[in-house]
DNA sequence: TGATTTTATGCAAACTTTTGCATAGAATTG
DNA sequence: CAATTCTATGCAAAAGTTTGCATAAAATCA
């Protein structure tokens, strides 16, 4: 690769005047312009933007860590923090933890000298570690589920989603409706069951839930596991909310193979929609937030940060409304 | 962030020295390191990786490149190779172009400074750049999509994959067999038409296809329309062939909301399966091709070339089969 | 014990940029 | 026309590492 050094010499000049000359950060004279445009055709230089961002110490990287990518609304919200980033001259570093926690805190050790920040939905367990790194040069913006006060976050309102869903089983005619319930470390599992059992009370329901700890990620296998555990608790279930519409539609196939029409005798809403839900077969009723504009906040909270290097400004949690979207699962 | 000269200076000795103890690249003295470590400790001091990087010329960073993430093998693949990678002690990028030639030029141009080396599912219209990458310090694989026979690949047997479908629906009575056909100018799509082309040929069938181009990569909506059109031509169309699970998807749906039974009528084949395929309430019968190992081979392949810096190995070009899993919609 | 090797450490260069300071000539001002 | 400003360029420092060379003390060898 030819350097700075090489297209000077080339263009008989400094490596200085080079410099000035790419970035326009100062006068240079037409000719000498011209002879050091030549010489960087000529020798195919590209900048070494390593050096780069050594000198400038910005890095124009940001990273995106969530426990998954697959097949869930995380992967819908790095496609969107990427193209946002990408926008404003910045790469997307998209790291997967499968959600374990010392992954995670590897991942963050490697990354708080690379990235100038970092977007995380994270596991809970490195809360310490996100604070310090925050404080200290690469900014932090938790995005999906805030597991720690003192670190800026978007997120949805889960638990009153939770609550509206369970109110729309209600109005159509549901009496038991069961919840499949993911890790209660993390925050919007723990918020949704919270709108459910406050919902069950109110309307004096049941509550039916099946814990589905052990998956990473509420995925297809849990709700095939878990819809079959909740019947177990309560063979007259009517209704069931899932995590996601991937939980969702590992319900809907069980449901299908034990022989149990959904939404006939069963429906199902997903307390997380994505791009997955409208696809399905059965098309899945789904509490949708607005994940573009979720990814393309979080993305601009963090900049807003990176970029006021000094003085930095105040906390911030937004909450983004989702609403509910009738499809075919119910 | 605290460097090395503050920790030298916290444990009154030298930078170099700090640096061969943290890299045991040199003896130090036992109390030497127990001061140096100690400083360390106390200063919370992080090697910064951009220096070092500078330093060594090697990033510690891969790239994999392709056209999208959603709801792709291309997801279960960057999961794969992120996984090795790590292994390895390399962070990956995944970029995504949405198919856009415009953003993948932009995309490599960027990244051949900063990557050690770059895994591609190319459009095919950038080869002659990524020619260049490959021969100029960043190693460059083609995965899925072998686009320039001069730069090593790991693909599958896309030919014959294609007959093998078109046999087996042949087997199972079909005779009116389409296809769903993608971008002509994409390997594997171009190399799956003719396959299924050979077969028609030899069992006499007709050849109906649909082609579905404006769309970046066969997703849902491709074969949702896609699937019409097959109809459209043929009537007694009895089989379909798609590129992914995700654009099998659109077809089932397509065909439910027409009233045409799946496998009944009409029996569906994935050319591509990946994660979603077995999940789906018809779960979708695909050509699986194994795409952890192929991840893991272009990582493998990837890191030879870098850390063989010099001498670089052969033009490896690796072909893994694919198999048919039977499910439901045949 | 004198010669040689090993251990432990420091100095300074190098990696590739950007940029403050300095300088010299050109252009502008009053 | 003298004083000032502007243009164009070079020098050298800086960013945070790693590492070859040099050196001195300690350990090993014969």
């Amino acid at each position: 690769m030819a350097t700075l050094k090489d297209v000077a010499k080339l263009a008989h000049c400094d490596i200085s005047t080079v410099s000035r000359a790419l970035n326009n950060s100062a006068p240079v004279h037409p000719e000498t312009r011209a002879r050091i445009m030549a010489a960087v055709k000529e020798l195919g230089y590209k900048p070494n933007l390593i050096a780069k961002s050594l000198k400038m110490g910005r890095r124009n990287l940001v990273a995106f860590i969530s426990p998954t990518i697959r097949l869930n609304i995380f992967s819908d919200l790095s496609v969107e923090i990427q193209r946002e980033a990408r926008k404003y001259g910045y790469q997307t570093l998209i790291i997967n933890t499968k959600a374990d926690a010392v992954v995670e805190a590897k991942a963050l050790n490697e990354l708080r000298s690379i990235a100038d920040g970092i977007i995380i939905a994270s596991t809970g367990q490195n809360n310490r570690l996100l604070r310090d790194i925050d404080g200290d040069g690469c900014a932090v913006i938790q995005l999906i589920r805030k597991q720690d006060e003192n670190i800026s976050s978007v997120i949805s309102n889960y638990y009153d989603s939770a609550k509206e869903a369970a109110r729309f089983l209600y109005k159509k005619g549901c009496r038991h409706i069961g919840i499949l319930h993911g890790n209660e470390n993390v925050k919007p599992c723990a918020e949704r069951l919270r709108g459910y059992r406050k919902v069950a009370r109110e309307l004096h329901l049941p509550e039916i839930v099946a814990g589905t700890d052990g998956f990473d990620v509420p995925g297809f296998t849990s709700g095939f596991d878990g819809v079959k555990r909740l019947l177990a608790e309560d063979p007259a279930l009517d209704a069931v909310l899932a995590e996601t519409d991937l939980q969702g539609l590992g319900a809907l196939r069980a449901l299908k193979e034990l022989g149990i029409a959904c939404p006939g005798q069963v429906r199902i809403i997903s307390l997380t929609g994505f791009s997955l839900g409208p696809m399905l077969e059965t098309a899945m009723t789904s509490m949708e937030m607005p994940s573009p504009e979720m990814g393309r906040a979080a993305l601009r909270l963090l900049l807003d940060r990176v970029e006021a290097k000094g003085k930095k400004p105040p906390l911030q949690h937004v909450v983004f409304n989702a609403s509910l979207t009738e499809r075919e699962t119910t």
